[in-house]
DNA sequence: CCTTACTGGCTTTTT
DNA sequence: GCCAGTAAGG
């Protein structure tokens, strides 16, 4: 795409004289991009040369500040477009900087691979220069990257190879500890010693095995990218400085969660001209649990003698009143740089605190109000659903809403769920891809060749591994050689025989498709291109689903999600179309495992904390603030007091992520591993400066039961509770603190074996139904009775369809409850 | 070799 | 309560 323009613009500005910060200068050279910073943020633009670390606090326009810094850059000509190098953590940001960059050098958003600055993640900037350098850690510049599905296979085998009982020692421990290690830049001979006992002290012998399995089967792990790249960057100085010379300004997005395999990155790469400028949060580093030091961030003036640290503090983002109960939580962390946040917002709402009977209950009523506030019936202006969100600690919580909100007809999203390329028949097209693109793949090899059944069990596959390393070949060649001497036998040989055939014609399809795939790959920084002209690759990833009886292997499924599988199918069909090979397509799937369908229709947002990182909106709850919740058990357990500050941190990101409404609540029982469970208030919630936080009455624990404030639309109840009286909030905030309202708490949690409150009325049980009642059940909503048969009753549901269901299980739609 | 029924282990968080 | 992985039966 043409940009004769822009560029002129660039050669107008380029010509003026050097930067300064003065206003007169400012004034006198067309610089829109700079409108609108305030003096923090204009002196992290303009602050081009030597370390810079830009503390932004949440919600402060650190990513516009960090655009612009580029922008500027180059209209001072301090460093072409590829001289820059701008790094982030998740492809989502990685596109959100490049959008922004484009827009404001004027450029239509992707608009051409020249001219814009090396923007990506660390995995996909890693990737990029790992294959050009390949060989120098022993591999093929076309090498694979596995996904961790592959990783526990392989180290299952070596598990199982070296006769170690993987009940005990299960795999994923290994591959935790693996991890781990590679995540610190380790590679197996500099684990240190204290590491021994790892994996019943076999771990660091195992990651060994498995580095050379690895590279005999010329794949990468995800954590392998960034380590190759620190150990070519160190062994081979020459590399190194042409990277040094080739990214002379360095930006890092997020710099509280770099790894120190990401900092090493960072440092060697930065090494020379120090020209780096990291932006991040320590209050906001939340991946702890995956090897992010906040140290790192802590560090950074010790590590970058001379750094400038420029701090971002007027929050354009959350009222007053949500800042503060951020602030009040974060400031019970000990190490901390510091920051506080302020604002020009008006006060609007304080922050809302409730308690529940139970996580039914407390699903229930979010989904109420949420309802309640996007009609407007709330007294405030209607908030739409897409600008709501529900934040929980961790998915399984979710449930408990999607249930909930199909129940009630409200549409929700779940942001990070499941993902698309995590589905099982998805990651089987992708091995037939793969192994059609490298028949030598044998992790593809293996994950196909009896799916769809051709009748080679555990044994076949066996035979043909003994073959292949007897060959010293791959799988696929194992299989051939398998047969030609006849060693396999009946219906089995005959259906590898065609599965093998197969591969070959697939292979040969793929080559004619596009040949050269290592070398192509390195240049092209940006290589979504539309799809060219070639013998469509579509067509073949068509062919090679049907004709390996893949498709109809799933057409002749009759289980309900089969229809749903085939429609996955189809969309991957569909998605190959943005891509000019397939290659092309299995590189960025293993590198971009997400799945964000945009649908403009009007949805709650569900997510994790973790997800929402970096989003905001109007309106969020966040549920299950208890204790073992959030914080987590299992942090603690593991973490200690470090764990508890980063779970805090978390509680600080969730408040943050709220413009104008921000509600807290918490459930007294929970169901855990399908045992009831009592659960206490989060501690984080001790920590909410009173001030700023409007207990509202629970419907469940606190008088007025739920009946008063259910069906009825908010009329009696809590209802009224909020949005009124000041000194009354005050008082439930004092009940609320007060030593009797954790007694409360405390003598439910005594009470043996809590059950939810009663949800169906006793005349259930004594038969009183008759056909053609309306009734109501909590998962599939309602209903009419059309059959009746003992204690069970058969029941067409509004919107669950026909069910047979235990008669204590639902009750009479009319009578309030 | 494939299907079914059962058991046990477990759930943070993800590039 | 759910899934994966295993044991037994067809």
């Amino acid at each position: 795409m043409n940009s004769q323009d822009e560029n002129d613009a660039f050669e107008a500005a380029a010509s003026l004289p050097p930067a300064s910060l003065s206003a007169r200068a400012l004034a006198a050279r067309p610089m829109p991009y700079l409108d609108g910073l305030n003096p923090a943020q204009l002196e992290a633009v303009m602050t081009l040369d030597g370390p810079v670390l830009m503390l932004a606090g949440a919600g402060t326009g650190k990513t516009r500040a960090l655009t612009a810094r580029i922008v500027h850059l180059m209209a001072e000509r301090r460093a072409r477009a590829n001289e820059i190098l701008a790094v982030t953590f998740t492809n989502k940001a990685a596109r959100e900087m490049k959008d922004r960059v484009a827009r404001m050098m004027g450029h239509a958003a992707h608009a051409q691979d020249t001219g814009m600055p090396w923007m990506g993640t660390f995995h996909s900037l890693s990737v990029k220069i790992l294959r050009r350098h390949a060989e120098l850690v022993g591999l093929k510049p076309n090498f694979t990257i596995l996904d961790t599905d592959d990783q526990l296979r392989l180290l299952k085998q070596l598990i199982a190879a070296e006769n170690i009982d993987d009940k005990r020692w299960p795999a994923r421990m290994l591959a935790g500890f693996i991890d781990h290690w590679k995540n610190r830049a380790w590679t197996p001979g500099k684990v240190p010693s204290s590491e021994a006992g790892a994996y019943n002290n076999r771990g660091t012998e195992l990651y060994a095995q498995y580095q050379e399995r690895l590279r005999s089967l010329n794949a990468v792990d995800f954590g392998d990218l960034l380590l190759h790249c620190v150990t070519i960057f160190r062994a081979h100085g020459d590399v190194l400085a042409q990277y040094q010379r080739w990214f002379r300004y360095i930006l890092v997005d997020e710099y509280q969660d770099t790894n120190v395999a990401q900092y090493l990155w960072l440092r060697l790469l930065a090494q020379g001209h120090q020209n780096i400028c990291c932006v991040g949060d320590d209050d906001q580093s939340i991946y702890g649990w995956r090897g992010a030091e906040v140290g790192n961030i802590l560090k950074f003036e010790k590590d970058f003698p001379g750094a400038r640290v420029i701090r971002l503090e007027q929050n354009y983002r959350s009222t007053p009143h949500i800042l503060a109960a951020a602030s009040g939580v974060i400031a019970a962390n000990a190490a901390r740089l510091g920051k506080t946040l302020w604002t020009e917002a008006e006060e609007g709402e304080k922050v809302r605190l409730i308690g529940h009977w139970d996580g039914e209950e407390e699903a229930r009523w979010i989904g109420e109000e949420i309802e309640a506030i996007s009609r407007g019936t709330r007294g405030w202006d209607p908030v739409g659903l897409n600008r709501q969100a529900i934040l929980v600690r961790a998915s399984h919580q979710m449930r408990a809403f999607e249930d909930r909100f199909l129940t009630i007809g409200l549409p929700y999203r779940v942001i990070g769920g499941p993902r698309f390329y995590e589905r099982q028949e998805i990651r089987d097209a992708m091995a037939y891809f793969r192994l059609a693109v490298s028949p030598d793949d044998d992790l593809a090899f293996e994950r196909v060749v009896n799916t769809p059944k051709r009748g080679l069990g555990d044994k076949a596959v066996q035979r043909i591994q003994t073959e292949a390393r007897a060959v010293g070949m791959s799988l696929l060649e194992g299989a051939r050689s398998l047969l030609a001497g006849g060693g396999l036998t009946g219906k089995g040989a005959g259906q590898l025989r065609q599965f093998v055939e197969g591969v070959d014609r697939w292979h040969g399809a793929v080559a004619q498709t596009r040949p050269a795939p290592a070398e192509a790959v390195i240049e092209p920084m940006f290589p979504d291109t539309p799809a060219a002209n070639d013998l469509s690759h579509v067509r073949l990833a068509e062919v090679i689903l049907e004709e390996s009886g893949y498709v109809s292997m799933w057409q002749n499924d009759k289980t309900p999600e089969a229809e749903g599988r085939l429609e996955n199918l189809k969309e991957l069909v569909k998605a190959l179309e943005q891509f000019d090979s397939l290659q092309g397509f299995l590189e960025h799937v293993s590198l971009v495992m997400e799945n964000d369908s945009e649908d403009a229709a009007e949805k709650v947002s569900i997510m994790t904390l973790h997800a929402a990182k970096g989003l905001e909106f109007p309106v969020v709850f966040l549920p299950g603030w208890e204790d073992g919740l959030f914080p987590s058990q299992r942090s603690i357990d593991e973490s200690g007091l470090k764990g508890i500050e980063e779970e805090r941190r978390l509680a600080y990101v969730g408040i943050t992520r709220a413009e104008v409404l921000c509600t807290i609540s918490f459930a007294s029982n929970r169901r855990v591993y399908g045992q009831w469970q009592s659960q206490l208030p989060s501690r984080f919630i001790d920590e909410l400066p009173v001030a700023h936080v409007d207990v509202l009455t629970s419907p469940g624990l606190m008088g007025g039961g739920y009946g008063a404030a259910a069906p009825a639309g908010f009329g009696g109840g809590f209802g009224g509770g909020f949005g009124s009286g000041i000194e009354e909030r005050a008082t439930k905030a004092d009940v609320y603190n007060s030593p009797g309202w954790r007694r409360l708490q405390d003598r439910q949690a005594a009470r043996p074996a809590p059950k939810p409150r009663p949800q169906t009325i006793d005349i259930a049980a004594d038969g009183a139904w008759t056909v053609g009642d309306r009734v109501f059940h909590v998962k599939f909503g309602y209903g009419h009775i059309t059959g009746i048969e003992g204690d069970k009753l058969d029941i067409r549901f509004e919107k669950a369809g026909e069910k047979k269901i235990v008669s204590r299980f639902v009750m009479p739609a009319d009578v309030p409850f």
